[in-house]
DNA sequence: CTTGACCTTAGAGTATACTCTAGGGTTTAT
DNA sequence: ATAAACCCTAGAGTATACTCTAAGGTCAAG
């Protein structure tokens, strides 16, 4: 098919296609006749396979290790997919973490802000971005 | 202060600090002399305040817009600053909740492969990935 | 046979936040 | 006075994952 139908079909674009096969990902033959993409039904599977990888968070550079061993699996182990499993993982777990204490940062911020219609000039969230750490001076402008 | 110095201080580079220049976020004087750049100490204190915006989760964007606040207070209100607070709180959640989904289909995906130093032919991760969800087949390679 | 839909390539643009380089001038200390 | 250390600008490079454009060739329908 060529690379309209197989987009199409795949749930992603042409240019994103032509994007993956940049980064070897998934290479289809070429027609002879006009050098057009001629993708297989075994290629619209690897679309799928790269579009639930970057679902489950892999990186394309992951996707790109997956796709090794999913095409040769005979020359990979267990062991290797599960490393790479394992792997990102751990980088997402360490990022929400790190979002987590961004959210905690933020509620603080905002608990303590009026949220008014009033002049900055007492808010508590600037305050403490300031590191002057005051309470927002509700007194004072409201 | 040059350049220099209050990167020491602020706890940033020298190219920082004239990319932050560049963004508008923090624009010093310059010496008449010789055009370097004189920071002051409320140059300073504006750099820290940039640094616990990005630790507290704030894009370069959202900086400049709190540094509009900070700077002129009178000029801007409560709600303001609460509003851009509460804005990248809920991009921040939402963010986490999508990377809590990934690491709940990589466990999983983990959980079920033995990571095995095994031929990949019957593993779990590789076969979910390409939706056949079968199980790691631990019998035929174990 | 023409029109519109589709295909090709190479390369630039988007977003975020830096990070670094080249080429050249200034300051400071010995 | 000279060398190290520091400063300047403009612009390119890094990382990730696309996204789009320009200029042109091909295909299918009426
Ligand atoms: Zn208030
Ligand atoms: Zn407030
Ligand atoms: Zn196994
Ligand atoms: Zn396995």
């Amino acid at each position: 098919m060529k690379i309209g139908e197989l987009a199409k079909r795949g749930g992603l674009t042409a240019h994103t296609l032509r994007f993956y096969e940049k980064k070897q990902l998934l290479v289809p033959q070429k027609s002879a006749l006009n050098q057009y993409r001629d993708y297989t039904a075994d290629d619209l599977a690897t679309a799928q396979f790269i579009k639930r990888c970057k679902a489950s968070g892999f990186s394309l550079e992951d996707t790109a290790a997956l796709l090794q061993i999913k095409d040769a699996k005979d020359a990979h182990t267990c062991a290797e997919a599960k490393s790479i499993t394992l792997a990102k993982r751990a980088d997402l777990q360490a990022k929400i973490t790190e979002l987590q204490q961004m959210v905690a940062t933020l509620d603080e911020l905002a608990e303590r802000c009026c949220g008014g219609a009033e002049s900055a000039e007492f808010c508590s969230i600037i305050a403490d971005l300031e590191s002057r750490f005051e309470e927002c001076n509700h007194d004072a402008h409201h």
